[in-house]
DNA sequence: AACTATTTATAAGA
DNA sequence: TTCTTATAAATAGTT
Protein backbone atom coordinates (compact mmCIF):
# COMPACT_ATOMS: atom_id res chain seq x y z
CA UNK A 1 0.00 0.00 0.00
CA UNK A 2 2.09 2.59 -1.09
CA UNK A 3 3.58 4.14 -4.40
CA UNK A 4 4.92 0.99 -5.45
CA UNK A 5 4.42 -2.70 -4.57
CA UNK A 6 6.89 -3.35 -1.92
CA UNK A 7 8.72 -7.07 -1.94
CA UNK A 8 9.20 -8.09 1.98
CA UNK A 9 12.76 -8.01 2.16
CA UNK A 10 15.12 -6.27 4.68
CA UNK A 11 15.21 -2.31 3.67
CA UNK A 12 18.92 -1.32 3.70
CA UNK A 13 18.88 1.96 3.31
CA UNK A 14 19.30 2.83 6.83
CA UNK A 15 17.08 6.29 6.55
CA UNK A 16 14.51 4.84 4.68
CA UNK A 17 14.37 1.92 7.07
CA UNK A 18 13.77 4.11 9.99
CA UNK A 19 11.24 5.65 8.43
CA UNK A 20 9.52 2.87 7.33
CA UNK A 21 9.80 1.27 10.63
CA UNK A 22 8.53 4.36 12.60
CA UNK A 23 4.90 4.57 10.15
CA UNK A 24 4.29 0.89 10.42
CA UNK A 25 5.48 0.31 14.21
CA UNK A 26 2.39 3.35 14.67
CA UNK A 27 0.35 1.00 11.97
CA UNK A 28 0.65 -2.37 14.04
CA UNK A 29 0.14 -0.53 17.52
CA UNK A 30 -3.18 0.84 16.10
CA UNK A 31 -3.81 -2.59 14.33
CA UNK A 32 -3.14 -4.59 17.87
CA UNK A 33 -5.22 -1.69 20.07
CA UNK A 34 -8.44 -1.92 17.30
CA UNK A 35 -8.02 -5.76 17.73
CA UNK A 36 -8.34 -5.61 21.75
CA UNK A 37 -11.45 -3.21 21.32
CA UNK A 38 -13.51 -4.68 18.77
CA UNK A 39 -12.71 -8.42 19.37
CA UNK A 40 -12.57 -7.99 23.49
CA UNK A 41 -9.28 -9.65 23.47
CA UNK A 42 -6.32 -9.60 25.29
CA UNK A 43 -3.29 -8.07 22.91
CA UNK A 44 0.28 -7.50 23.48
CA UNK A 45 3.14 -6.46 21.52
CA UNK A 46 6.34 -5.73 21.77
CA UNK A 47 9.23 -4.92 19.63
CA UNK A 48 13.03 -4.47 20.35
CA UNK A 49 14.50 -1.70 17.91
CA UNK A 50 17.99 -2.66 16.52
CA UNK A 51 19.57 0.22 18.23
CA UNK A 52 18.19 -1.05 21.44
CA UNK A 53 14.83 0.99 22.45
CA UNK A 54 11.64 -0.97 23.13
CA UNK A 55 8.20 -0.11 22.25
CA UNK A 56 5.50 -1.93 23.86
CA UNK A 57 1.92 -1.97 23.87
CA UNK A 58 -0.35 -3.91 26.21
CA UNK A 59 -4.01 -4.31 26.37
CA UNK A 60 -4.55 -5.03 29.75
CA UNK A 61 -2.70 -3.29 32.55
CA UNK A 62 -0.53 -6.49 32.81
CA UNK A 63 0.00 -10.18 31.59
CA UNK A 64 -0.23 -10.93 34.83
CA UNK A 65 -4.23 -9.76 34.73
CA UNK A 66 -4.51 -11.39 31.48
CA UNK A 67 -2.84 -14.77 33.34
CA UNK A 68 -5.33 -14.44 36.39
CA UNK A 69 -7.91 -14.24 34.40
CA UNK A 70 -7.97 -17.92 33.37
CA UNK A 71 -7.09 -19.04 36.62
CA UNK A 72 -10.60 -18.63 37.52
CA UNK A 73 -13.46 -20.26 36.47
CA UNK A 74 -14.94 -18.63 33.29
CA UNK A 75 -19.18 -18.72 32.96
CA UNK A 76 -18.66 -19.93 29.57
CA UNK A 77 -18.12 -24.03 28.71
CA UNK A 78 -17.73 -25.54 32.47
CA UNK A 79 -16.61 -28.55 30.98
CA UNK A 80 -15.21 -31.57 32.52
CA UNK A 81 -11.66 -30.98 31.33
CA UNK A 82 -12.14 -27.17 32.36
CA UNK A 83 -12.82 -28.28 35.59
CA UNK A 84 -9.22 -30.31 35.09
CA UNK A 85 -7.47 -27.90 34.18
CA UNK A 86 -8.46 -25.02 37.09
CA UNK A 87 -8.07 -27.58 40.06
CA UNK A 88 -5.38 -26.71 42.89
CA UNK A 89 -4.72 -23.46 41.48
CA UNK A 90 -5.01 -21.01 45.10
CA UNK A 91 -1.82 -20.16 44.71
CA UNK A 92 -0.69 -19.84 41.55
CA UNK A 93 1.23 -16.59 41.52
CA UNK A 94 4.69 -17.56 40.29
CA UNK A 95 4.20 -16.84 36.47
CA UNK A 96 1.89 -14.68 37.29
CA UNK A 97 3.88 -12.43 39.63
CA UNK A 98 6.70 -12.95 37.62
CA UNK A 99 5.67 -11.69 34.73
CA UNK A 100 4.10 -8.75 36.60
CA UNK A 101 6.91 -7.58 37.70
CA UNK A 102 8.27 -7.88 34.15
CA UNK A 103 5.42 -6.17 32.42
CA UNK A 104 5.72 -3.24 35.56
CA UNK A 105 9.28 -2.76 34.63
CA UNK A 106 9.00 -2.63 30.82
CA UNK A 107 6.58 0.38 31.51
CA UNK A 108 8.64 1.92 33.58
CA UNK A 109 8.74 6.05 33.47
CA UNK A 110 7.88 6.27 29.57
CA UNK A 111 5.75 3.86 28.25
CA UNK A 112 6.58 4.38 24.01
CA UNK A 113 10.36 4.47 25.05
CA UNK A 114 12.43 2.39 26.86
CA UNK A 115 16.20 1.57 26.84
CA UNK A 116 18.06 -1.62 27.52
CA UNK A 117 18.98 0.03 30.64
CA UNK A 118 15.92 -0.80 32.05
CA UNK A 119 15.65 -4.42 31.00
CA UNK A 120 19.17 -4.91 32.89
CA UNK A 121 17.25 -3.43 35.80
CA UNK A 122 14.65 -5.63 35.64
CA UNK A 123 17.17 -8.68 35.45
CA UNK A 124 19.18 -7.52 38.60
CA UNK A 125 15.59 -7.36 40.47
CA UNK A 126 14.97 -10.57 39.37
CA UNK A 127 18.21 -12.34 40.28
CA UNK A 128 18.15 -10.32 43.10
CA UNK A 129 15.09 -12.07 44.29
CA UNK A 130 15.80 -15.15 43.20
CA UNK A 131 19.00 -15.16 45.37
CA UNK A 132 17.55 -13.48 48.62
CA UNK A 133 14.31 -15.90 48.29
CA UNK A 134 16.90 -18.86 48.48
CA UNK A 135 19.06 -16.97 51.08
CA UNK A 136 16.27 -16.35 53.25
CA UNK A 137 15.33 -20.10 54.12
CA UNK A 138 19.41 -20.55 54.04
CA UNK A 139 20.07 -18.46 57.01
CA UNK A 140 17.48 -19.95 59.30
CA UNK A 141 18.90 -23.29 58.70
CA UNK A 142 22.51 -22.12 58.95
CA UNK A 143 21.73 -20.51 62.17
CA UNK A 144 20.62 -23.60 63.85
CA UNK A 145 23.21 -25.77 62.31
CA UNK A 146 25.56 -22.89 63.80
CA UNK A 147 23.25 -23.17 67.59
CA UNK A 148 23.88 -26.50 67.44
CA UNK A 149 27.49 -26.65 66.99
CA UNK A 150 27.80 -24.19 69.67
CA UNK A 151 26.19 -26.59 71.97
CA UNK A 152 28.52 -29.43 70.33
CA UNK A 153 31.55 -27.27 71.18
CA UNK A 154 30.16 -26.56 75.07
CA UNK A 155 29.50 -30.42 75.20
CA UNK A 156 32.91 -31.33 74.22
CA UNK A 157 35.06 -28.71 76.89
CA UNK A 158 32.81 -30.65 80.02
CA UNK A 159 33.53 -34.10 78.66
CA UNK A 160 36.65 -36.19 78.18
CA UNK A 161 35.72 -38.97 75.61
CA UNK A 162 33.03 -38.81 73.22
CA UNK A 163 33.64 -41.93 71.41
CA UNK A 164 36.97 -42.23 69.43
CA UNK A 165 35.45 -42.61 65.92
CA UNK A 166 33.63 -39.28 66.14
CA UNK A 167 35.04 -36.57 64.52
CA UNK A 168 33.55 -32.78 64.54
CA UNK A 169 33.49 -31.08 61.41
CA UNK A 170 32.47 -28.21 61.90
CA UNK A 171 33.21 -26.73 58.48
CA UNK A 172 30.58 -29.09 55.89
CA UNK A 173 30.40 -28.54 52.41
CA UNK A 174 26.64 -26.76 52.39
CA UNK A 175 27.39 -23.97 54.88
CA UNK A 176 30.63 -22.91 52.69
CA UNK A 177 28.47 -22.86 49.45
CA UNK A 178 25.85 -20.18 51.05
CA UNK A 179 25.05 -17.52 47.91
CA UNK A 180 26.02 -14.05 49.31
CA UNK A 181 22.72 -11.53 48.88
CA UNK A 182 21.48 -10.36 52.63
CA UNK A 183 19.62 -7.45 51.63
CA UNK A 184 15.74 -7.39 51.61
CA UNK A 185 14.29 -6.82 48.31
CA UNK A 186 10.71 -5.24 47.43
CA UNK A 187 10.39 -8.13 45.10
CA UNK A 188 11.06 -11.01 48.15
CA UNK A 189 8.04 -11.57 49.45
CA UNK A 190 6.08 -12.46 45.80
CA UNK A 191 8.84 -15.54 45.73
CA UNK A 192 8.36 -16.41 49.52
CA UNK A 193 4.59 -16.55 49.48
CA UNK A 194 4.94 -19.67 47.25
CA UNK B 1 -11.19 -0.90 5.49
CA UNK B 2 -14.03 -2.65 4.46
CA UNK B 3 -17.45 -2.28 2.79
CA UNK B 4 -18.48 0.36 5.79
CA UNK B 5 -16.05 2.85 8.08
CA UNK B 6 -15.90 0.74 11.40
CA UNK B 7 -16.37 2.52 14.49
CA UNK B 8 -13.90 0.98 16.88
CA UNK B 9 -15.79 -0.49 19.71
CA UNK B 10 -16.69 -4.13 20.79
CA UNK B 11 -18.49 -5.85 18.11
CA UNK B 12 -21.62 -7.64 20.15
CA UNK B 13 -22.95 -10.20 17.47
CA UNK B 14 -20.68 -13.26 18.27
CA UNK B 15 -20.10 -14.68 15.04
CA UNK B 16 -19.24 -11.28 13.41
CA UNK B 17 -16.96 -10.81 16.27
CA UNK B 18 -15.19 -14.36 15.77
CA UNK B 19 -15.05 -13.68 11.92
CA UNK B 20 -13.60 -10.26 12.85
CA UNK B 21 -11.44 -11.41 15.01
CA UNK B 22 -9.97 -14.64 12.74
CA UNK B 23 -9.48 -11.96 10.04
CA UNK B 24 -7.74 -9.05 12.17
CA UNK B 25 -5.44 -11.46 13.86
CA UNK B 26 -4.03 -12.96 10.73
CA UNK B 27 -3.42 -9.78 9.21
CA UNK B 28 -1.87 -8.40 12.72
CA UNK B 29 0.94 -11.10 12.51
CA UNK B 30 1.09 -10.36 9.07
CA UNK B 31 1.92 -7.17 9.67
CA UNK B 32 4.69 -8.41 12.49
CA UNK B 33 6.44 -10.04 10.30
CA UNK B 34 6.64 -7.56 7.96
CA UNK B 35 7.69 -4.92 10.24
CA UNK B 36 10.56 -7.78 11.67
CA UNK B 37 11.82 -8.46 8.29
CA UNK B 38 11.44 -5.17 6.35
CA UNK B 39 12.78 -2.85 9.31
CA UNK B 40 15.13 -5.81 10.96
CA UNK B 41 13.96 -5.51 14.45
CA UNK B 42 12.58 -8.06 16.95
CA UNK B 43 8.58 -8.45 17.28
CA UNK B 44 6.79 -10.11 19.46
CA UNK B 45 2.45 -10.38 19.39
CA UNK B 46 0.91 -12.34 22.05
CA UNK B 47 -3.22 -12.49 21.52
CA UNK B 48 -4.98 -14.61 24.59
CA UNK B 49 -8.29 -14.83 22.92
CA UNK B 50 -11.78 -14.75 25.42
CA UNK B 51 -11.88 -18.20 25.24
CA UNK B 52 -8.92 -19.02 26.42
CA UNK B 53 -6.75 -19.97 23.16
CA UNK B 54 -3.32 -18.17 23.02
CA UNK B 55 -2.05 -16.97 19.71
CA UNK B 56 1.68 -16.44 19.32
CA UNK B 57 4.22 -14.73 17.05
CA UNK B 58 8.08 -14.00 17.64
CA UNK B 59 10.27 -12.77 15.21
CA UNK B 60 13.56 -14.17 16.63
CA UNK B 61 14.03 -18.53 18.68
CA UNK B 62 12.77 -16.98 21.61
CA UNK B 63 12.52 -13.57 23.64
CA UNK B 64 16.08 -15.07 25.73
CA UNK B 65 17.63 -14.56 22.13
CA UNK B 66 16.94 -10.52 22.00
CA UNK B 67 17.46 -10.54 25.71
CA UNK B 68 20.75 -11.74 25.29
CA UNK B 69 21.79 -9.70 22.55
CA UNK B 70 21.46 -6.85 24.13
CA UNK B 71 23.79 -7.89 27.07
CA UNK B 72 26.46 -8.18 24.56
CA UNK B 73 28.21 -5.04 23.23
CA UNK B 74 27.41 -3.94 20.06
CA UNK B 75 29.48 -2.38 17.32
CA UNK B 76 27.20 0.80 17.30
CA UNK B 77 27.89 3.49 19.57
CA UNK B 78 30.18 2.31 22.47
CA UNK B 79 29.36 5.00 24.38
CA UNK B 80 30.17 5.20 28.27
CA UNK B 81 27.01 5.06 29.25
CA UNK B 82 26.78 1.48 27.46
CA UNK B 83 29.85 1.03 28.77
CA UNK B 84 28.27 0.82 31.83
CA UNK B 85 25.24 -1.39 31.18
CA UNK B 86 27.07 -4.14 29.87
CA UNK B 87 29.65 -4.49 33.27
CA UNK B 88 29.17 -7.16 35.05
CA UNK B 89 26.86 -9.41 33.00
CA UNK B 90 28.96 -12.44 33.12
CA UNK B 91 26.41 -14.61 34.06
CA UNK B 92 23.18 -12.60 32.84
CA UNK B 93 20.55 -15.78 32.73
CA UNK B 94 18.06 -15.60 35.13
CA UNK B 95 15.39 -13.39 32.95
CA UNK B 96 16.47 -14.59 29.96
CA UNK B 97 16.25 -17.89 30.46
CA UNK B 98 13.02 -17.42 32.08
CA UNK B 99 11.79 -16.23 29.46
CA UNK B 100 12.82 -19.04 27.28
CA UNK B 101 10.78 -21.44 29.33
CA UNK B 102 7.98 -19.42 28.79
CA UNK B 103 8.84 -18.77 24.92
CA UNK B 104 9.50 -23.08 24.34
CA UNK B 105 6.42 -24.03 26.46
CA UNK B 106 4.26 -21.26 24.92
CA UNK B 107 4.78 -22.56 21.64
CA UNK B 108 4.57 -26.11 22.48
CA UNK B 109 3.30 -28.86 19.68
CA UNK B 110 1.28 -26.49 18.04
CA UNK B 111 2.64 -22.74 17.12
CA UNK B 112 -0.89 -21.40 16.33
CA UNK B 113 -3.10 -22.65 18.45
CA UNK B 114 -2.87 -23.08 21.81
CA UNK B 115 -4.96 -23.83 24.99
CA UNK B 116 -4.77 -22.48 28.71
CA UNK B 117 -4.03 -26.06 29.17
CA UNK B 118 -0.43 -25.12 28.06
CA UNK B 119 0.04 -21.91 30.07
CA UNK B 120 -0.96 -23.91 33.49
CA UNK B 121 1.52 -26.72 32.52
CA UNK B 122 4.12 -23.88 32.22
CA UNK B 123 3.20 -22.34 35.72
CA UNK B 124 3.38 -25.53 36.91
CA UNK B 125 6.96 -25.97 35.86
CA UNK B 126 8.23 -22.86 37.01
CA UNK B 127 6.71 -23.56 40.30
CA UNK B 128 8.23 -26.79 40.76
CA UNK B 129 11.71 -25.21 39.46
CA UNK B 130 11.85 -22.11 42.35
CA UNK B 131 11.11 -24.83 44.57
CA UNK B 132 13.60 -27.41 43.34
CA UNK B 133 16.11 -24.67 43.30
CA UNK B 134 15.36 -23.94 46.90
CA UNK B 135 15.15 -27.37 48.57
CA UNK B 136 18.53 -28.28 46.97
CA UNK B 137 20.54 -26.39 49.30
CA UNK B 138 17.95 -26.78 52.24
CA UNK B 139 18.82 -30.26 51.52
CA UNK B 140 22.24 -30.09 51.84
CA UNK B 141 21.87 -28.07 55.16
CA UNK B 142 19.22 -30.34 56.53
CA UNK B 143 21.35 -33.03 56.05
CA UNK B 144 24.31 -31.20 57.81
CA UNK B 145 21.81 -30.46 60.95
CA UNK B 146 20.46 -34.18 60.76
CA UNK B 147 24.40 -35.46 61.11
CA UNK B 148 25.17 -32.48 64.03
CA UNK B 149 22.24 -33.85 66.07
CA UNK B 150 23.16 -37.33 65.95
CA UNK B 151 26.21 -36.53 67.34
CA UNK B 152 24.78 -34.36 69.97
CA UNK B 153 21.99 -37.07 71.18
CA UNK B 154 25.22 -40.04 70.91
CA UNK B 155 27.37 -37.46 73.26
CA UNK B 156 24.25 -37.06 75.15
CA UNK B 157 23.91 -40.55 75.94
CA UNK B 158 27.42 -40.92 76.79
CA UNK B 159 27.23 -37.70 79.00
CA UNK B 160 25.86 -37.24 82.51
CA UNK B 161 25.95 -33.39 83.03
CA UNK B 162 26.20 -31.23 79.97
CA UNK B 163 24.89 -28.25 81.97
CA UNK B 164 21.74 -28.13 83.16
CA UNK B 165 20.56 -24.81 81.31
CA UNK B 166 21.41 -26.18 78.08
CA UNK B 167 17.94 -27.60 76.53
CA UNK B 168 18.12 -29.73 73.23
CA UNK B 169 15.65 -28.73 70.83
CA UNK B 170 16.15 -30.62 67.76
CA UNK B 171 12.42 -29.74 66.62
CA UNK B 172 13.62 -26.39 64.90
CA UNK B 173 10.93 -24.03 62.88
CA UNK B 174 13.24 -24.00 60.15
CA UNK B 175 13.84 -27.50 59.32
CA UNK B 176 9.90 -28.08 59.89
CA UNK B 177 9.10 -25.79 57.46
CA UNK B 178 10.69 -27.34 54.24
CA UNK B 179 8.74 -26.53 51.13
CA UNK B 180 8.52 -30.52 49.28
CA UNK B 181 9.41 -31.07 45.95
CA UNK B 182 11.99 -33.46 45.41
CA UNK B 183 11.74 -34.87 42.29
CA UNK B 184 14.86 -33.53 39.92
CA UNK B 185 13.68 -31.24 36.63
CA UNK B 186 14.49 -30.36 33.51
CA UNK B 187 14.73 -26.56 34.00
CA UNK B 188 16.20 -26.90 37.96
CA UNK B 189 20.11 -26.32 36.36
CA UNK B 190 19.08 -22.76 34.62
CA UNK B 191 18.16 -21.85 38.57
CA UNK B 192 20.90 -23.53 39.93
CA UNK B 193 23.40 -22.02 37.73
CA UNK B 194 22.78 -18.40 39.26
C1' DA C 1 6.60 16.36 8.61
C1' DA C 2 2.94 16.41 4.79
C1' DC C 3 1.09 14.68 0.69
C1' DT C 4 -1.01 11.36 -2.49
C1' DA C 5 -0.96 7.47 -5.63
C1' DT C 6 -1.32 2.85 -4.77
C1' DT C 7 -1.48 -1.27 -2.43
C1' DT C 8 -3.36 -3.89 1.21
C1' DA C 9 -6.71 -5.18 4.64
C1' DT C 10 -11.10 -6.27 5.58
C1' DA C 11 -16.69 -5.58 6.34
C1' DA C 12 -20.41 -7.08 4.41
C1' DG C 13 -22.52 -10.00 1.16
C1' DA C 14 -23.01 -14.44 -1.50
C1' DT D 1 -17.78 -21.74 7.10
C1' DT D 2 -15.17 -19.98 2.79
C1' DC D 3 -14.97 -16.98 -1.18
C1' DT D 4 -15.86 -12.47 -3.28
C1' DT D 5 -15.81 -7.62 -3.81
C1' DA D 6 -16.52 -2.82 -2.65
C1' DT D 7 -14.49 0.20 0.24
C1' DA D 8 -11.62 1.94 4.02
C1' DA D 9 -7.11 2.23 5.75
C1' DA D 10 -2.16 1.98 5.55
C1' DT D 11 1.80 3.39 3.63
C1' DA D 12 5.96 3.95 -0.22
C1' DG D 13 7.75 7.23 -2.55
C1' DT D 14 7.62 12.10 -3.21
C1' DT D 15 7.87 17.10 -1.82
Amino acid sequence: MGRRKLVIKRIEDKSARQVTFTKRRNGLIKKAKELAVLCDVDVNVTIFSSRGKLYHYCSSNSLADILRRYHSPVEAEPSASAEEHYSNYASCLSIGELLHIVERDLRGPDIDNLSITDLVHLEEQLQAALIGARSTKEKELIEDNRLLEEKLNRIAENTIDVGANEKMDFNNAARGQMIPGDQQHGLLDLFQSN
